[in-house]
DNA sequence: TACACATATGTGAAAAAACGTATGTGTAAT
DNA sequence: ATTACACATACGTTTTTTCACATATGTGTA
């Protein structure tokens, strides 16, 4: 996992925000991602994807849902890389987070 | 200049290497970077060109040569990024860098 | 077993990015 | 003034990426 394939990963919008996102909560599950960004589920989960494919995420199934995190081995560089985005735009990505909501688990439902 | 948009510039090979060579090298001229990368001139100044409109580059005429380097106004963020990226490569970054060699500009030819 | 939900992926179209080639622009030297 | 050099850019083409839509897979529940 080079850096040119971080930054390729990361130079797409609705990927970008995942990555943030996941990085700020801890993790997230698909329906988590599709409400805060307002995106079809096709769309969220052919970039999550992409970036577990990458190496940037890890995907752990509980019950119906998809959890991802930031893969545990990740470069301490590529969290440099991602922590630094997150901090340098906080304005713009403050109300994106505030989107962002968890699903409640103890309903049988998710979204 | 937003985050996204540094990470679509650096989402590309050449404009990458470029990027990385400035910063290290201070600054460097179209041929310098052609010679390096054995690249022909026109990709070279396209993304080089690519990389001024973004604000990333500041480019510099001297004579007959353009001069570029890393727009002094960049943002720390954007810094850290870029030299995080260098870090996290040195190995094969190395052998990119033994390939850049200063032109000579007391002879009137550059390369 | 059947069904609903959550997510993944296959496929072709559309959009975007990168490229090669040719040509234009600015500079210095003769 | 002409020429050579260093670089920029316009233009059409090719490659890559993204998308929408349909469908497949896996999971829990009745």
């Amino acid at each position: 996992m080079d850096v040119l394939q971080l930054f390729k990963c990361l130079s797409d919008d609705t990927r970008l925000k995942c990555v943030m996102l996941i990085h700020c909560f801890g993790e997230a599950c698909v329906c988590e991602l599709m409400e805060a960004l307002a995106l079809d589920q096709p769309k969220i989960s052919r970039h999550l994807a992409q970036l577990r494919k990458c190496g940037i995420l890890l995907d752990e199934r509980r019950g119906k849902w998809m959890y991802y995190r930031l893969q545990p081995e990740l470069s301490k560089a590529a969290r440099t890389i991602i922590s630094t985005a997150v901090d340098c735009q906080n304005n713009e990505f403050d109300a994106l987070k505030a989107k962002f909501t968890r699903c409640q688990i103890s309903d049988s439902r998710c979204c």
